[in-house]
DNA sequence: GTCTATACTAGGATAGAC
DNA sequence: GTCTATCCTAGTATAGAC
């Protein structure tokens, strides 16, 4: 297991029980190596384990979810395809999200930064798509956050009420929520 | 300090920090009670302190939130009174939300039943104002799930960037995403 | 780079005095 | 109903061998 699949794992931890539901004990078990080699790797102990993760995450939302929307196409288009990653990505909402497991809590200091920077980006990612649209720039920005509000909320409502089909509604629908 | 506002401290604990991020040292904090003094008022330690501050939240969804849907009115200003009720409740977005608390991690299963009973029974009273206004029945609970949605989501996406005018803005919207 | 062993702290829970 | 004292487990972290 090299340290990429090793951060995956810790994301897959983090996302599904959140930053205090998470002991270097389930680390060791979830995979495979003894505490002192999880020491070995993020000598910052599960602080740094969480920093790597938000790194992969920041890296991921720019690769997969901006970078699709700065690309030549149709708004249309382009909304459509990161509807549908963000689909895969939350596996339907069954994920749960790292921004939810990482801001609740006194523990979540260190990362507060992080997740706002990545989260700002994405927001303006997709008030860009708008403007370019034809919506205003006051408009634009209001809708993007609401996409991002209806994602992050879908997750939470999906996950309460054990019903992802609430999920899959809210994503195919993001394209009218930002455009229309 | 008497069992009632000893529950609404534990709420407050549990929505800031979730069920994990909790400990009986922390409560004892908080309460300025002693540990065994908790013990005598929860003999099942923190799980029943948890049940009993959903018990509490319960029913004030019921009183607060759902009570006033059914009473008489015109859906507008019945939907603009829990839009008020809410931002009060969540004091504008900084309180954070007890579904999500409880229902991050492994320790959640206890709880599902109960918070998806509740939530169940809001997004049932919101739908069915919807549908006094003359929207169908499937669209009428499409924009109950879409308003919980959108209460849940302000305030995970409220607190990740930490600006607070964006709950003030999707609960003053809440009428209009019924309705209209 | 991984392991075993170990130290130490924090957390959950109980006993028994007042 | 609250306290002090205590127990035990789980959690964080490190040392040192291989």
């Amino acid at each position: 297991m090299d340290k990429s699949a090793l951060v995956s794992e810790l994301l897959e931890l983090f996302r599904q029980h959140g930053y205090e539901g998470v002991s270097i004990g389930d680390v060791s078990k979830a995979t495979g190596l003894g505490k002192s080699s999880l020491y070995h790797h993020f000598p910052g102990g599960k602080e740094e384990m969480a920093l790597e993760v938000l790194g992969h995450i920041d890296m991921a939302v720019k690769q997969y979810f901006i970078a699709p929307l700065k690309a030549e196409g149709a708004p249309e288009a382009k909304l459509k395809a990161m509807a549908k990653t963000i689909e895969e990505f939350y596996e339907g909402g069954r994920k749960g999200c790292i921004v939810d497991g990482l801001t609740l809590g006194a523990a979540s200091a260190p990362f507060q930064e992080l997740i706002r920077n990545c989260l700002e980006a994405w927001i303006e990612a997709m008030a860009a798509v708008a403007k370019e649209h034809g919506v205003s720039e006051k408009l634009a920005r209001e809708r993007a956050e609401n996409a991002l509000i209806a994602i992050e909320g879908a997750l939470v409502v999906s996950r309460a009420l054990q019903n992802y089909q609430i999920f899959k509604r809210v994503t195919r629908n993001l394209p009218r929520l930002i455009l229309d």
